[in-house]
DNA sequence: TATTGTTATACTCTATAACTATA
DNA sequence: TATAGTTATAGAGTATAACAATA
């Protein structure tokens, strides 16, 4: 098996320009190794991974109203409807109406929430090595901070710039 | 109106923890943001980002069979024959059967096909600087090395590794 | 028997539109 | 009138299963 493709054709001489698409290629890569092991390490949590972005959230920032969370993590408002709708029946988070405003409507995590989340926390962790397992620790560090920095820049241009309405002050994003 | 959530509670001190959860969110902004760019720059490419990523495979290495290919973009063996069928009614690639086993099918990109990728390459020259303009000229080729290396460390890992297939002689993964 | 590619089907996820309540 | 949130519906995308051809 395997027919070893070392036979054929071959890379051709314009190559070089076939490196630039690799920046899809590896983000793609990336992306989906991350969402895996995430899903894996969060199958027993309420919509998964994006329920433990939620649930930190609304634990350790201000995640502001549902819709401004919903764009910070980017998804549509109806979906946030349902990840909210699962992680209340689950007993992780509360939606208060905000007294400023009483269309909208303030997440909090309950005790049980804040419980979880520590031990999520470490999960977490561990799906992260697993996609960072080809850096070193320095590498790791620098990849981080580039990476956190393009998303800061990105999503700052975003009108109803979600990243600051989040981090309280941070100006660098959610980083 | 945006209340300003400054006022709230604001964070907390063990927001040191909530940094690494970034990684995710981080991921998730850039790779959206690339997404979004590349579909609008491949609009009226069949398949979109993922059939230029299959044409320039065709012309610029050696895809091997349908679902070498297939695993490679990270993708189902029935959404690459839909892919192909696309790209085949449009007349940019063709099928051939492996002779040397005729099961299989190799892909081959037509003039057409050739002569439409040389213009795709500068719209994705554009969508890529748009995901990296928070970032400076060296600092974008420092994520593109660290990015290629987690991506290309990840890949090899898969059994039936994708990249090895693609990259002829090429030890580092797609980059 | 196992594998490549195809097809048909079912499922998941997401977006659209219509509605309630507040502003 | 416009907005936050909800709900129902429709759509895109994806995976599952069964099939034909070949190994």
């Amino acid at each position: 098996m395997q027919p070893r493709s070392g036979d054929a054709a071959g890379a051709e001489p314009g190559s070089r320009e076939g490196l630039r698409n690799d920046l899809g290629w590896a983000l793609g890569v990336v992306f989906r190794g991350y969402a895996k092991a995430a899903s894996a390490a969060f199958a027993d949590v309420p919509g998964g991974p994006r329920g433990y972005q939620v649930l930190a959230a609304a634990t350790r920032s201000e995640p502001g109203s549902q819709q401004q969370l919903a764009h910070h993590l980017g998804v549509d408002r109806t979906v946030m409807t349902y990840l909210l709708d699962d992680l209340e029946r689950a007993g992780l988070i509360e939606r208060h109406p905000d007294p400023a405003d009483r269309r909208a409507r303030r997440i909090a995590p309950t005790e049980r929430g804040r419980a979880l989340l520590s031990g999520l926390d470490e999960r977490l962790g561990a799906a992260e090595e697993q996609v960072l397992a080809g850096l070193s620790g320095p590498e790791r560090e620098s990849f981080r901070a580039l990476l956190c920095q393009a998303a800061g820049h990105a999503s700052t241009l975003d009108p109803g710039a979600s990243a600051c309405v989040l981090a309280d002050g941070a100006d660098k994003g959610g980083c």
